[in-house]
DNA sequence: CATGAATGAGCCTTCATTCAT
DNA sequence: AATGAATGAAGGCTCATTCAT
């Protein structure tokens, strides 16, 4: 697809990477020349392999997209519809809030890389997919349509967030949070 | 509590405060030579009445976070628990999407007033209140503390936010995905 | 016309200018931080007062395009049509070849400060009207519209300066081909 | 004169003088990188070829200044002296109006090249030749020099170009302006 | 108290040039 | 020879904050 880079380009491209990939996980704001500076290349270099910050956070996001998707495209084949579903949410919610290059991504309304928009639309197209399967089975509210299903996982990392906690309180936080949420969107008696 | 302003200084204060809210509502970032310039007084002016852009945001907010500590406590002498707790949630999330002002001030880790730091408090206090009675009526899930309480109403704000729409739009999304929280925070035969 | 600065800000003012002036007349090109570093004052200092390297150019330039136009008012005044316009015309390209910020505000199409496009207007005007006279007197070449004179002046000077030379020298050269061109310009026999 | 080059090395070098004509033609500045990713080729390539801009810049005129000699050259076996000074004088502007690489290499004090710095003088020189045949003949004022020729072109093609216009407009704006120049040029009575 | 001029760190971006492959 | 990745100096601009008036 991309021509292979260089052996020298690709070691850096890498540097570049880990270091954006770090600083995402302290929190700290990408910035093209402080990422420069830490990777121990030059601006230039980073403004070669990354016309923006965003392209950068993008591409920092895109292994955990492209894993989330697979798991999609998995849970697609499961018996269960319902159990589906959460399973790629439970997913969903816990790469959100174990990546911080996720939410950003996610939220954003336009992307910096095409590969991005690649897999926001493969994301949502088997969330869709899961949805449908559940929603025919009888097992979620009906008043759910697919468009709410990344809001609602952004909705609850960060609500997870908010609540703060160490990483591992974090991921139980998101258990419970989107388990309570789940129970909400599962059909009950009231709506049969 | 704080010393009563002078004539002058008091308009200067609800200039400032104006511009502020104004601002907010445009979704503009607040900046504080900026907003001198608009409410047409020196910036040495905003400084002197809000130490940081933080304390400006904050006094935008203080209003609308002093209705929600009263509509929580009169909901506290409401009949029904389970009903009072839904109806301050529902008054919490709303404002949130109203009001952009609220969002960042109530994410915050650490306040820049004392006032607001009240006021966060107060709110909590009423949550609890609200969550304890509700409780003890068997009405909510038994693993939702009062801890949890700000962070849901944040993350669905936020969900909406991602949604997005028109502002009608946004308070109608607001209400679907609350209701379909409050559902599973809602004691179900298998919690009994 | 323009609120009055203080003592402080006019000082700080003066010495921007003095400094642009100065690098123009070595002709190193205008740069705002490097105007701060040489005046002593931040560079924030030079952006409040000149919005861009345009700005501060132009600013430089204004004394003398008043110069000229007064001169050339005063021009008009004069008995012998030909002899008032020769003589504006002397007066503009000695201006050009004597100050380095006078070709280049001639010669754009824009302006950064109304205050230049006034000047640059009123220039025009009054050529139009010492061309005007010195045409119905018979005096000059029917073809030369007042649209020319900009121009050509604009380019004696250039002449003058791809001639170089010492400052003194310029002044020669420029009045041997401004001459030249007027020769040109005078209504000769063949046009009666 | 030079070592002629490999089959492919004469492509590359063809490529990257159209490309850089083109540019100079849109009027947009030669960037030896942008030349390189238009010419397809790699940035080392360029400036193996060429080492500074100015060398391209030289190269892209080289052609039109080469027409000019030889233009000036045969119009000194022409048997009118003036005539022929004026032929010379008219082409010399024509071209720096239609072809923008020329004004820059013909302003700059010095070369990139050698061949440009020939070329220049050989000009200077026909010239000269020109201006003395004319100068002998009486047709010309007296205090004209042949180091004025260039410069005076110059000036032309820069009022040329101050005024604008379309390019065919630019033309007839040319051969007025320099109409009206050589009118000034050429002797006239009172020199007699 | 109010004013708003001044400050300057901080961030962004471009591009001529070099040099490893 | 050709390639194009890397470099980093250079320049641009903004904005939170201070302080003289």
């Amino acid at each position: 697809m991309t021509t292979p880079l260089r052996k020298d380009a690709a070691r850096n491209w890498d540097r570049i990477v880990a270091v954006a990939r770090a600083l995402i996980d302290q929190g700290t704001p990408l910035q093209l020349n402080d990422v420069a500076g830490r990777a121990g290349v030059g601006v230039g270099t980073v403004y070669r392999h990354f016309a923006t910050p965003e392209a950068l956070l993008e591409t920092v996001a895109t292994p955990c997209l492209e894993a989330l998707v697979d798991h999609g495209r998995q849970a697609l084949t499961g018996a269960d519809p319902w159990r589906a579903l959460e399973c790629f949410l439970f997913r969903t919610v816990e790469a959100q809030v174990a990546d911080a290059s996720l939410s950003p991504v996610a939220a954003a309304a336009t992307d910096a890389l095409p590969r991005t928009t690649q897999l926001k639309e493969a994301l949502r197209s088997v969330g869709t997919a899961l949805l449908g399967r559940a929603r025919d089975a009888g097992a979620v509210r009906p008043d759910l349509t697919s468009a709410d299903l990344v809001p609602l996982m952004c909705g609850i990392a960060y609500a997870v967030h908010v609540h703060g906690g160490t990483p591992a309180d974090r991921i139980d936080t998101a258990h419970r949070y989107l388990a309570t949420l789940l129970e909400g969107l599962h059909a009950t008696p009231e709506h049969a």
